[in-house]
DNA sequence: ATATAAGGTGTGAAAATTACACTCTTAAAT
DNA sequence: ATTTAAGAGTGTAATTTTCACACCTTATAT
């Protein structure tokens, strides 16, 4: 038999949705959580904000107590409040969500006992989540998804220097659709944000393509005009 | 001075921008306040969210209470979390937003003592507002303006008929720039989600303007495969 | 040497975007 | 009856963007 839980009044939460790109998928950070409810099930890193942190800087801390990564830049996406969403009180929660480096970032190791344990897992397959996770999933991955051809959220996802074809391979994942490989290439290198560099790909076992960095500062000066229009 | 005001733990609660068009100008609602803080100054109608209402309902019950609108359809658009944006309390408040006919609308007549009274307010000259209204007010219209292109939100600030010159400046006024009559016209129409009507405007001391209606299945029908795509 | 696996490249057709200026219609004023 | 004012309404050519499409090259492993 169950034990009964706690309830309380009303709180603000935040819940984050990391997206990371490894082995040509995309996946999402779960935690496993380790209280009731939701034992034991999977769920997005979330928790409860402090009254004296602005959600912002909340976000930033709830995400490494439960999975150990820090300084990523999160923002926002959407605000959950439905009156049963969670089971021992009102919880509204806001969804933050954030694109990484899969391989740049140390172990994943939660500081809080909340989290059993956290882990990458392919957004293709995703298991049952707790809450209402999975609903914030979605909707956190259409708006991704709505982004990838405005602003250059795709590069946080890949290692600092990248290939062509890795890109490709990463708008395809995103947009879950084939692209023309010439046409994707000509318009990518159009941009003129991507940097060619000298250096070339190692350890495969067929021709090396040439690597590519993002020039952050090239695409800011580029698309200027663009995003004070708007 | 000052009389001592209340404070509380932390609420949530909603802000409203409603967007409407009248003589070729963007407004939008605000509340002048008949409560300390703020007293006598110009705000966006908002209020605390009860215990057991979901954010949405809030959004339509709060509005109502200060302004007499119903039935509108509102969307969120951000959540506003600093720890001191307001006085007396942690109050993070959810930003919603909807477009309206002004002249299709009932007299405004705020429910509440909460607002003296509500009234239309050009978004080229708006007053300084209470809090941080100013800057949700901000962040809510630059994303209206982008949306402009994606969905079909202009319709709701016009008339059910208008002309393709009112269309035209509506599109204007949201973005702040002169388009081409002939390149506006021939894009529009090319959608095929306007319907042309027999009427004719009429009162006008000069060649009346054919009218069309926007046909809201068209459009859902023209873009489904988009928006699911997306 | 050969097989394998991915890297890298160009062109033509179609569609979309942009710039641009005059005549038509109607009501009001004379 | 004529004129005037104010916006309604219309087409084209140049440019840019998008899209579809297939083969040779290069590095490595055997």
């Amino acid at each position: 038999m169950e034990e009964k839980l706690p309830t309380f009044e009303s709180v603000f939460s935040i819940d984050c949705l990391i997206f990371g790109f490894e082995a040509g998928e995309l996946k999402i950070l779960l935690i496993e959580r380790n209280e009731e409810p939701f034992k034991g099930w999977y769920a997005l890193p979330g928790y409860i904000v402090k009254q004296d942190e602005s959600l912002d800087d909340a976000a930033d801390r709830i995400l490494y107590e439960l999975t150990g990564l820090r300084d990523l830049q999160m923002k926002q996406f959407h605000t959950f409040g439905e009156v049963n969403r969670h089971p021992q009180g009102r919880v509204i929660t806001v969804g933050y969500y954030a694109l990484i480096r899969i391989n740049g970032q140390k172990e994943l190791r939660p500081i809080s006992q909340y989290a059993r344990q956290a882990v990458w897992h392919p957004v293709n397959s995703l298991p049952k989540l707790a809450f209402d996770h999975t609903e914030i999933f979605k909707n956190g991955f259409s708006k991704i998804r709505r982004r990838l051809n405005h602003q250059p959220i795709a590069f946080d996802l890949l290692p600092e220097k990248f290939t062509l074809t890795q890109l490709q391979g990463l708008y395809e994942a995103i947009l879950n659709k084939k692209l023309d490989k010439r046409n994707f290439r000509k318009k990518m290198l159009s941009y003129g944000f991507l940097k060619e560099l000298v250096e070339k790909q190692k350890g495969v076992s067929y021709r090396a393509a040439k690597l590519y960095k993002f020039d952050r500062r090239k695409y800011a000066k580029i698309f200027q005009n663009e995003l004070t229009a708007e």
